[in-house]
DNA sequence: TTAAGTTAAGTTTTT
DNA sequence: CTTAACTTAA
């Protein structure tokens, strides 16, 4: 079972016992450390798996070491939790957080909720909102917390400074606004954990004695919070294994404090430390490469990393003379690597520091049919139509919820406005009720007149669908909602290429749906509401398909692959222009330095490395320089040609441009479907090729997964789909859309 | 009072 | 180039 690991990777998998730190640079086999490690505690140490827990950041990163765990472990592995920093939170918080004031059906608020939410506390308290930024104040809030600092000590610090105690108001109606909600934001659901576990006893003596042997993945990223929530969980066993890579910090923007890695020492003063240092992942020039980088640091642990791989082929480096140029030949080395056979397109990463830069490669590779992912970007569950739909489920589920109610009362419009909206927040407000509680009295609050009435069907509707919950499935819900409110109806109607995209994104929740309602033994409303909060883009990458990937550098982090191309390496836009122009330069260029030296460690084999003289940022051209990390890497390992400068500037300008306006057209002009075959995870299966053909017409005998065995009495036309209506044996008569609903001919 | 149409402003990185 | 705020018409 050990063989075939190097003497440090032993010496990590067997010491079980006290606080144990592994310093593992990139691609030293850290994952394989743990699950062997996790292996040999059950299986040597006769440790029963219900006392063991792995903590990693995403989804994804728990979904692939518990696979491995899984494979390696067999029995009883189900019962070890595998999980990231939140969804551990939330299912402690599930169970005990009505023992610190809240109902354990508590809401978990996103980015958007909490500006809304902001938004509205600062209209309450009178902050012009053109001069103090929600997003400021957000941020404040963000980073007390990361730091366990709570409104009180906060308004205790800000004693003397008028704009720290402002901060400090918002603040505290902030959280009042959540409590009443019944709601948690993400840094809430580790800091209530923390609260719970520091105000009662009895709580964290049970997770003591479960979790006696705990692990946690990149520890690096580690904020104060997270830092206290895992010395508690180990506060009686000791038993804490984390494992990290100082030089892969990049998240201190979120709160990570690098100096839960720097001084892990110093906590635990009997902690051992191991180094795993060889590579297997990356050729030596690449590795070389990212040394040479990572090597101009001051505050790190020193390490250098080593390989036995191959020396490989040189970086490829390329200075373009616009951005365009440079996604074209990005477009076309995949292309040409794909054609020769030499790569499969999943073998390829595009990786860049913003999110903005993924706009001109996809144009490129529509126009060259390259398929591929972007990861990121505006995450499913953010789009409007996804969270609205969630908003009616969530109103349904926990009526406690204001922003929720208030965000689809008028959609679809039901002729509610502003006016009378702010005339029942007043009176819910003043009777301390919830805003929904408040609609369901309508009739009883005076200044609405005629509005009362409007408000009437909307409430009526909510009470019939939350009586339906009992003998329902969340499908069926959500497909009654879909079908009440006429929201797919009203798209189909709008008939642009938006609105058809909309429906899509519709019809991938209802697969979504129906999907955690097959995984799931006991699936409930608010499980699926859960699930679907804490989900990232990057979870949702999957291995099976063949596209090209595109992400930000942030997003690569513990990722692979054999070719990756690294755009835009100019100053001024990575490192990006924030961190040059910041109070602290020298600190933040360390952490763009850290997110490159991540950037080139994620390739196997070949690396490329390109920027372009001028590039457009917010309609501006703007014309940047070599990134400085370029230089860092040892010229010798570079190979590659440079823009010559052209003379005449505007000229080409104007030819780029009209270039560009075809590209832009071309995009336009493309079929649906091939833009879907680019983009296969947002495509819902059966819409890629358009109208759906049905197997069974009225009168046939079909049958459901879930419903059973029934007869067709009607199939309407709706756009690309129809909407079926089956009488079912047991479930009675049933509406549903054909293509997802996968009904089988008998 | 609502809803559509028009103009102005703003963009690092994210669980 | 997108999104939010403002204006104006119904």
């Amino acid at each position: 079972m050990y063989e075939g690991m190097n003497e440090k990777q032993q010496e990590a998998v067997l010491h079980t016992e006290g606080p144990l730190l592994i310093l593992a640079g990139a691609g030293s086999g850290k994952t394989r450390v743990l699950t062997h490690r996790t292996a040999y505690l059950i299986e040597e140490k006769g440790v029963n798996p219900y006392n063991i827990m792995a903590i990693t950041f995403t989804n994804k990163a728990a979904g692939e070491m518990r696979e491995r765990i899984d494979e390696m472990v067999g029995y009883g592995s189900e019962s070890i939790w595998v999980s990231t920093f939140h969804s551990t939170c939330v299912r402690i918080l599930r169970r005990f957080i009505d023992h610190i004031g809240f109902s354990t059906n508590f809401t978990i608020y996103d980015a958007d909720d909490q500006k809304t939410l902001m938004k509205d506390i600062c209209k309450r308290l009178q902050i012009d909102t053109k001069i103090y930024k929600e997003r400021m104040f957000l941020n404040v809030i963000s980073h007390a917390k990361d730091e366990l600092i709570d409104p009180i000590t906060f308004s205790l610090q800000a004693q003397g400074d008028y704009t720290k105690q402002r901060q400090a108001t918002v603040y505290q109606e902030y959280q009042a606004a959540l409590r009443s909600n019944n709601a948690l934001d993400f840094d809430d659901l580790i800091v209530k954990t923390v609260e719970l576990f520091k105000t009662d006893a009895e709580v964290l003596d049970y997770y003591n004695e479960k979790f006696r042997y705990i692990m946690v993945d990149e520890y690096q990223d580690t904020n104060t919070a997270q830092f206290e929530l895992i010395r508690l969980l180990a506060r009686k066993y000791h038993n804490l294994c984390v494992v990290g890579d100082d030089d892969q910090s990049i998240y201190k923007f979120r709160g990570a404090n690098i100096h839960n890695i720097l001084n892990f020492e110093k906590e635990f003063p009997d902690a051992a430390v191991i180094k795993l240092e060889q590579n297997y992942r990356s050729t030596s020039n690449i590795l070389n490469a990212a040394n040479g980088v990572i090597r101009n640091n001051v505050g790190r642990k020193e390490k250098v990393l080593w390989t036995e791989n191959p020396v490989g082929d040189k970086i490829d480096f390329h200075q373009f003379d616009t951005a365009y140029e440079e996604a074209d030949y990005i477009a076309m080395d995949i292309a040409k690597k794909v054609r020769t056979g030499k790569y499969r397109y999943r073998d390829c990463a595009v990786l860049y520091r913003t999110n903005a830069q993924s706009r001109l490669f996809e144009e490129r590779f529509i126009v060259s049919n390259i398929p591929y992912k972007i990861v990121g970007g505006v995450n499913f569950y953010a789009r409007k139509e996804i969270k609205d739909l969630l908003a009616y489920l969530k109103t349904i589920d926990n009526a406690q919820d204001d922003l929720a109610v208030r965000r689809i009362i008028n959609v679809p419009k039901r002729g509610i406005g502003a006016t009378t909206l702010t005339r029942v927040q007043d009176f819910a407000y003043e009777k301390e009720i919830s805003f929904y509680t408040a609609l369901k009295m309508a009739d009883d609050i005076p200044s609405l007149g005629r509005s009362a009435a409007k408000i009437k069907p909307f409430v009526t509707f909510i009470q019939a669908m939350r009586s339906k919950l009992e003998y329902f499935t969340v499908s069926q819900i959500l497909q009654d909602i879909i079908e009440e409110t006429g929201y797919v109806r009203e798209l189909e109607a709008e008939d642009t290429d938006e609105a058809k995209a909309r429906i899509e994104n519709i019809d991938e929740l209802l697969t979504k749906v129906v999907t955690y309602e097959q995984s799931e033994e006991n699936p409930t409303l608010s499980g699926f509401l859960e699930e679907v909060a804490l989900v990232a883009d990057i979870d949702s990458l999957d291995e099976d398909s063949d596209y090209v990937v595109l992400m930000t550098l942030h997003s690569a982090k513990g990722l692979e692959f054999p070719q990756v191309y690294l755009a835009g390496m100019e100053d001024g836009l990575f490192p990006s222009y924030m961190s040059i122009a910041s109070d602290n330069p020298t600190e933040e260029i360390e952490e763009e330095r850290r997110l490159c030296y991540v950037g080139i460690t994620r390739a196997k084999e070949n690396l490329a490395v390109t920027c372009a003289r001028s590039r457009m940022i917010r309609g501006e051209t703007q014309y940047n320089r070599v990134s400085r990390f370029v230089k860092e890497i040892p010229s010798e390992l570079l190979a590659g040609t440079v823009a010559p400068e052209k003379k005449n500037q505007e000229e080409e300008q104007n030819s780029r441009r009209a270039e560009f306006a075809k590209a832009k057209s071309a995009f336009r002009a493309k079929p649906m479907a091939l833009q879907q075959q680019s983009a296969p995870s947002r495509a819902f299966a059966s819409a890629s090729t358009g109208k759906i053909t049905l197997d069974y017409q009225v009168g046939d005998t079909v049958k459901h997964m879930k419903f059973g065995e029934g007869v067709v009495t009607q199939i309407v036309e709706g756009g690309r789909d129809y909407e079926v209506t089956v009488d079912f044996q047991t479930a009675g008569v049933k509406k549903m859309f054909a293509a997802f609903a996968k009904l089988k001919k008998i």
